[in-house]
DNA sequence: CTCATTGTACGAGAGTCATCGTAGTTTGAC
DNA sequence: GTCAAACTACGATGACTCTCGTACAATGAG
């Protein structure tokens, strides 16, 4: 089969269980704020491999862990690779707006900047 | 005199100097993001003295500065007591409706919850 | 089966963070 | 000058974070 998903789950917080702070916390970082804004500027999903970030692939598999405990990103194995896609669902119904407010401030600041 | 400004000055971040990880990292801690939502529930400024932390004045101490050179709030002292604002225009301008969602979001959190 | 691709687990190191206690400074009131 | 109130500075501690490298596991292609 061409897209079969593996039988290997992750733990993915339930939607009343995502916390404000974290979800902070976990877009406070500059690698995983990246990550958030490629995921958002795609229809479906990426894999891991899809973003070419400065640091080795076992920290890259750290912030991927890091937005997923924090209910940010949806994880689910296909293959060898392993899509992410934003929880924008979850997010938008538990944080009004949020998401779109942060995601515009980053790209307000990166044309600031020069990011 | 009644509420002399002290010589004693504190560092600020300039405007163009606050960056959007700093101020989600800042936010991120259920304490400081107590103070913010206590400092936006009310006109004006409040005195540390005023919050009712649990933790002691040291690390309210702490906690105060992270704001302050996140660019969150904005302290000046008044006798012996050191007064807190939101710098709310400069969050506005660089970073549009940000704040207000994420209060937003708290206050919900707060109502699920029962913080 | 063999192999390359993709990602994980584990351990370690350097750094940051939240917290505290104690001692000290600054201010205003008396 | 003396004193209390409000806050700070400093050092310490334990926890967490970001990073890496190496070794390992799962999958699909040949």
């Amino acid at each position: 089969m061409s897209t079969a998903t593996s039988k290997r789950e992750l733990d993915h917080p339930a939607r009343d269980e995502i916390r404000l702070e974290s979800v902070l916390h976990a877009l406070s970082d500059p690698i995983r704020l990246r990550v958030v804004r490629d995921l958002a500027g795609t229809e479906g999903e990426l894999s891991c491999s899809y973003f070419d970030l400065p640091v080795t692939k076992s920290t890259t598999t750290h912030h991927f862990r890091v937005l997923r405990e924090a209910g940010v990103i949806q994880q689910t194995y296909r293959g060898t690779a392993k899509m992410n896609g934003l929880r924008r669902t979850d997010l938008e119904e538990l944080f009004p707006g949020l998401l779109d407010r942060i995601l515009e401030a980053a790209a307000l600041q990166g044309a600031r900047v020069g990011g």
